[in-house]
DNA sequence: CTTGGATGCTAAATCGCTCTAGTTGCCGGA
DNA sequence: TCCGGCAACTAGAGCGATTTAGCATCCAAG
C-alpha cells in the first residue's frame, strides 16, 4: 500500500489540493469546518509530508548540517562533542528544526557535502566547527550564500557569523594560577596546531610567560591523540629540569599524561601539576582528580542554536557572540611545586 | 545566480533535458560524443544533483539512517560509537552511500524519525541499535517495509536483518577466566536491563555461577553512567564479604570503579580484579590498566554496512550475521584473589 | 437593486529530475 | 530502391508538495 499523499486526502474530503495543503499548514484559505475535517482525514490516513516534495518547491528544509571532518578515533572519547549536540539539538527542537550530522574523512570531503546540501535545499544553513588557520570552507560557505554559524573566533571567519569561548583569556587564567602557586617552569601540551585555538592557547601562554618572567614556557604540538599526549609528556619529563605544571589541551591527553606520571615514578600533584583544558567526566573519574578549565558545553551549543536560528530567519545577518570564558576547577592534580621555598 | 540545473545545461549544450539526464547517470541512450560535451558542460557549470527532485522521482536516496536514542551524555565518553559509525561510513561511502545520523531523545521519537525519513525517500534503509527487551522499534520498521539492519540478537528481532557479537559467549569467557584465577565471589554492574545484551551478559553470568559452583554472583543495574558504575561498586565493596572480582558492562564504568576502590583502599589487583566490557583508550590509560573484552568494532561497522548494503540491493532477503566474538585482553588489573590458598 | 470586498475554495503552474514512449536519421540487406 | 532495425535523441508525463490567480458566493453598504 502506498503511502498517503495530499491528493489521497483532497480526494477523501471531496476538496482540491490546494485547500488540503493551506489546512495541513494551518494558515488561512479554507474554512474552520473544512479544515477541520482535513487534519481528521489526514490523521486516519497517517499521512506525513514529504520533505523532498517541500524542497523541491523551494520551501524551507527545517534542518540545519552539521559535518565533521575528523578521525572517529579522536571524535569517540571527547566528551565536549557528544555535550554540544546535545545543547544545539535542544536548541533547534525548540523550533522543530532538525540536525543533520555527517563525519567525513576530511575537509575536501566536507566542503563537499557543503555543496551538495545547500544545493539541494538538504539544510537551512550550517554549523562550522574546527576553526583552521587560513580555513578555506570559509570561502566556500560565502560562495554558497548559506546562513552559516563558525564555532570559534574572534575574528578570521570572513562574513559568517560565530559563536566563541576566549581561550587566551582562559589560558591566560590558568597560567595566572599557576604562577601563583610558584610554578616557574611549564609546559603545554597543545592540539592541532592547524587549529585557530590551539595557536591562541600557544600565544597566550607565551606572551604570559614573557610578562611573569618565568623560566620556561614550551608548547608542544599533538595530534589530540592520547598516545602522542603520553608521548609529549614522556619527553618533557625526561628532561634534565623538568617542567614542574603541564597543561594539556584535552582532557584525554591530560589522563594519558597523568598515567605516564605514575609510570615514571613522578607524583602528582607534589612533583608536577596537571590542568586540562575541557571538562568531563574522565577528569573527575581520574586518581588524583584532574584541575580542570570547565564550562557549560550544553549552553554552549544552546547558543550555537540560537545564533544558527537568526541567522536563517534573517539572511545577511552576521552576529558575533562571545560565551562565557571557561573557568578553572581546581581538584587534587594541582599543588604548589616540591621545591619552592618562596622566591 | 541560481543554481544550474539539467535544463540550463540542456539549453547551453542544445540538447534536450533527457540526453542530459541519461549523460549525467551514465547510462545509454546518448552518444559518446554527446556524453562528453554534456560532461564538460556540466563541470564548467559546477553543476551538481538536487537530491531532493532525485527522491521525488522515486529513485535511490544513496543515504541510510542511523537514529539514536540516548542521552549525549552518555554517548560522548564511549568510544564504542564513534567506532562503529567510522566503520560503518567506510563500509558505505565504498559504494557511495552516505550516512544520516540524528540523535533524539528517546525511543518515540526516534520511531518518529524512521516514519518520517521512510516516507520522503531520505533514506534506502535504516540501521537500529540498542536492541530492547520487546523492542517496539522493530514493529515499526517492519510496518514501513523498509529495509533494516538491527545490530544485537540472536533473534528477537522479526523479520529484520541483523549483526551481531555473542555477549553469552563473551561474559562466559571472563567468569572461566576469573573462575580459574581462583575467585569465587564475582559481581557484575551491568547496563540498562532493558537492553538485549545486558539481559544476555546477567543470564550467562548466572548460569555459569551455577555449573562452576561459585559462592556468589550478582549482577547490579545501573544507567551505564560512570557515577551508577561508582555507585554500585561503593556498595559492592562495603559488604562484609565482598567480591573479589568485578565485571563492569562499559569501559567507563570501569574506571569509575577503579576509583572507587582508589578511594576506599581497596588495592587492584591484589584485593579486587576488574574487568571492562568493551575496549577502549580509557582502559589502556587507567593505571593499573584494565582487562578488558575487546573486539574490532570499525570492522564491526563495515560488517553492517555491508549487510545494509544487500538488503537495499534485494528487498525481502533476511541475513543474520554472527561476528567474532570479544576476546579478552589481559592486562594489569586481573590476578588471583589475594586470601586464594587452594580449594 | 447594485456594487465592493471578504471568504472559501479550485485549477494549474512550478520546483529538478527520471523515465517511458515516441520520432528521426542512418546503415545494411534483399 | 525500399524497408527493417538500431542508435541517438526529444517530448512530456509524473513524483508530492506549495503557491498564485481566479472564480463563485454571500453580506453589507450605498
Amino acid at each position: 500500500m502506498r503511502r498517503p499523499t495530499i491528493t489521497d486526502i483532497a480526494k477523501q474530503v471531496g476538496v482540491s489540493k490546494g485547500a488540503v495543503s493551506f489546512a495541513l499548514n494551518g494558515r488561512p484559505g479554507v474554512g474552520e469546518a473544512t479544515r477541520a475535517r482535513i487534519l481528521q482525514v489526514a490523521k486516519e490516513m497517517n499521512w506525513r509530508p514529504h520533505s523532498a516534495a517541500r524542497a523541491l518547491g523551494g520551501a524551507r528544509a527545517e534542518a540545519v548540517g552539521l559535518v565533521i571532518a575528523r578521525p572517529a578515533s579522536t571524535l569517540g572519547v571527547e566528551p565536549f562533542f557528544a555535550q554540544l549536540l546535545s545543547g544545539l539539538q535542544a536548541g533547534l527542537s525548540a523550533q522543530s528544526v532538525a540536525l543533520h550530522l555527517l563525519i567525513v574523512e576530511d575537509v575536501e570531503a566536507e566542503m563537499e557535502v557543503y555543496r551538495e546540501w545547500a544545493s539541494a535545499h538538504r539544510v537551512d544553513g550550517f554549523v562550522m566547527v574546527d576553526l583552521k588557520v587560513r580555513d578555506p570552507r570559509i570561502e566556500v560557505l560565502e560562495e554558497l550564500g548559506a546562513p552559516a554559524v563558525v564555532l570559534g573566533g574572534p575574528g578570521r571567519h570572513g562574513s559568517l557569523s560565530s559563536v566563541w569561548a576566549d581561550d587566551r583569556e582562559a589560558m591566560l587564567s590558568v597560567v595566572d594560577y599557576l604562577a601563583a602557586l610558584g610554578h616557574r617552569r611549564i609546559a603545554h601540551v597543545a592540539g592541532l596546531p592547524a587549529f585557530r585555538h590551539t595557536q591562541r592557547r600557544t600565544r597566550a601562554l607565551r606572551d604570559r610567560a614573557g610578562r611573569l618572567d618565568l623560566e620556561e614556557a614550551v608548547s608542544v604540538p599533538t595530534d589530540f591523540s592520547d598516545a602522542e599526549g603520553a608521548a609529549a609528556t614522556r619527553t618533557l619529563l625526561s628532561r634534565a629540569r623538568r617542567p614542574t605544571a603541564i597543561v594539556y589541551d584535552s582532557d584525554v591527553m591530560a589522563l594519558a599524561g597523568l598515567g605516564v606520571a605514575g609510570e615514571m615514578g613522578v607524583k602528582v600533584p607534589d612533583e608536577l601539576s596537571i590542568v586540562a583544558f575541557d571538562d568531563s567526566v574522565l577528569t573527575r573519574i581520574a586518581h588524583p582528580a584532574i584541575s580542570a578549565l570547565s564550562r557549560d558545553t550544553f549552553a554552549f551549543g544552546r547558543q550555537l542554536a540560537e545564533v544558527m536560528l537568526e541567522v536563517i530567519a534573517e539572511p545577511g545577518l552576521r552576529r558575533d557572540v562571545r560565551t562565557a570564558t571557561p573557568r578553572l576547577v581546581v581538584r587534587e592534580s594541582t599543588a604548589p611545586p616540591a621545591a619552592w621555598q618562596g622566591d
